[in-house]
RNA sequence: GUGGCUAUAGCUCAAUCGGUUAGAGCACCGGUCUGUGGCACCGGGGGUUGCGGGUUCAAGUCCCGUUAGCCACCCCA
């Protein structure tokens, strides 16, 4: 009771992990299959590496101290950062567009609730040196793929996508100035949270009046870019922003993962510094948090250092993702590990069960055999507990007389008799007899 | 950081109005079983009832504090 982990950590027992690895396998296999290489930084950082550009309220939310060389010093909140130092440093000499892809332990000292811990894993996939949207449906490809080949359907999983320039150019067109864009862009975010009076109220303390206010939040119930263009199209910054996102849209489907998309200018991101299109993956029955978010930042590397690129990317956690995998029935649980249990009927039958381990061993399979004297019946059992696919039955009597061994299927119980030597050429033939071993 | 709810075995739960040695199922270990697995039966280990105070003849139960968990806010991932 008294020996539990850190508020908001998690301790990983073999069936947890067995979960985290399942998901991270399939991270890792499909941003293969895009062209994505795997890198990582380190899990403490300098604290002004977070606190440069986020200002120092964001300590707040960070596990930092004092190293004992009196450096201040965080454990990473996010990977971005680091991401673009290891970018700038070597800018000229990467291939472009740069596609990476970091499956990080991150970290907040915030108060945990559901979906939410002090530490989680966080897959980053980025790219940079590429501004056309074609990149754009080239990333969010990769998101949706991830979750396909984590057994989700488009009926699961929502992409809800938007694009700051076009929010921008219709939020201009509706009569609100550059100044009051942020407040525009708060209000459009919690539309579907807060009373609509609430935000009217709240846009007019940042001198939003109330007819650009109303014209403001009946954006977000615009659906389509057919509506917007029969609304707004007559706009020419709106015109260029939807010609856009159609040719994005274009792209998506020859992807095919349009299904799985739909146009929504309530996604508009927390963080400051999304430039371009923007998306959020949402489990469509809406019971859980954000599986996934992200988009273009064609600024931020300039600003974090001196390369000018333009970038984009997305971050997907375990923690919600491993949330509704199991609310679906989607988590497969511990697999059976083992290929062969050796039973002995005496212990002096254990040195063959021994060598006959090892060579099994050495050729990759997953062996195991009774560590102390137990009746055959226990070490059946065992056999079965362990998840063994079969048990290989070692019997004095015949051991000594034919040299066979009994090769039970724990499936099905279907049964065999082998001479051991044959049986044992016969794994190696399996094997593909490269590993250079002969049977002991 | 703020508010609400909750806390009994590894897990899920029970324990009458406050009543005397806190129970059950699952899981784990052993036995029936010189014997070929998931069954059955029997047995065993495992609890300072989150922790600390208080009220009472008596507290798992009521009160206060504290810690942790869940939910929401804030914020974001």
């Amino acid at each position: 009771m008294s020996a539990k982990p850190l508020p908001g950590f998690r301790d990983f027992y073999p069936a947890e992990l067995a979960e985290r690895a399942h998901v991270m396998r399939v991270w890792r296999e499909v941003a293969r299959r895009y062209g994505f290489v795997e890198y990582d930084g380190p899990p403490l950082e300098p604290l002004d590496l977070y606190t440069r550009k986020s200002g120092d309220e964001i300590v707040g939310q960070l596990y930092n101290f004092v190293d004992k060389g009196d450096r201040p010093v965080a454990l990473r909140p996010e990977m971005t950062p680091t991401f673009a130092r290891m970018v700038a440093a070597r800018a000229n000499a990467l291939r472009k567009p740069v596609r990476w892809f970091s499956m990080p332990q991150l970290f907040r000292y915030e108060r945990q609730q559901k979906g939410r811990l002090r530490e989680h894993f966080q897959l980053n996939v980025d790219m940079v040196g590429e501004a056309d949207v074609t990149a754009d449906a080239e990333l969010l490809a990769v998101a949706i793929d991830m979750l396909r080949g984590l057994g989700l359907t488009q009926h699961d999983v929502r992409a809800r996508v938007s694009d700051r320039r076009l929010l921008a150019a219709l939020l201009a067109r509706v009569g609100v100035t550059e100044a009051q864009l942020p407040a525009a862009y708060q209000a459009i975010d919690k539309v579907e949270r807060d009373p609509r009076t609430v935000l009217v109220e709240r846009l007019a303390g940042a001198g939003v009046g109330g007819d650009v206010a109303e014209r403001l939040l009946d954006l977000a119930r615009l659906w389509s870019v057919d509506e917007l263009r029969a609304t707004h199209g007559d706009d020419a910054a709106v015109s260029e922003a939807l010609d856009r996102f159609a040719r994005y849209q274009a792209h998506l489907t020859a992807l095919g993962v349009h299904e799985w998309v739909v146009l929504d200018l309530t996604i508009v991101r927390g963080l400051a510094y999304y430039t371009g299109i923007v998306f959020e993956l949402f489990d469509a029955r809406g019971e859980f948090r954000a599986i996934c978010g992200g988009g273009r930042y064609d600024t931020l590397l300039k600003a974090l250092g001196d390369v000018d690129l333009p970038a984009l990317g997305f971050g997907m956690g375990d923690v919600v993702l491993g949330e509704l995998l199991r609310a679906r029935g989607l988590m497969p649980s511990l697999a059976p590990t083992l290929d062969y249990w050796l039973a002995v009927e005496d212990a002096e039958l254990l040195p063959v069960a021994q060598s006959t381990a090892s060579l099994l061993r050495r050729l990759g399979h997953a062996v195991e055999y009774p560590l102390r004297e137990q009746a055959l019946n226990k070490q059946l059992k065992a056999a079965v507990n362990a998840g063994a696919r079969e048990a290989v039955i070692l019997r004095r009597e015949a051991l000594a007389g034919r040299g066979e061994v009994l090769v039970r299927a724990l499936s099905d119980g279907q049964e065999s008799a082998h001479q051991l030597g044959a049986w044992l050429e016969a794994r190696i033939a399996e094997a593909g007899g490269a590993h250079g071993v002969s049977p002991a």
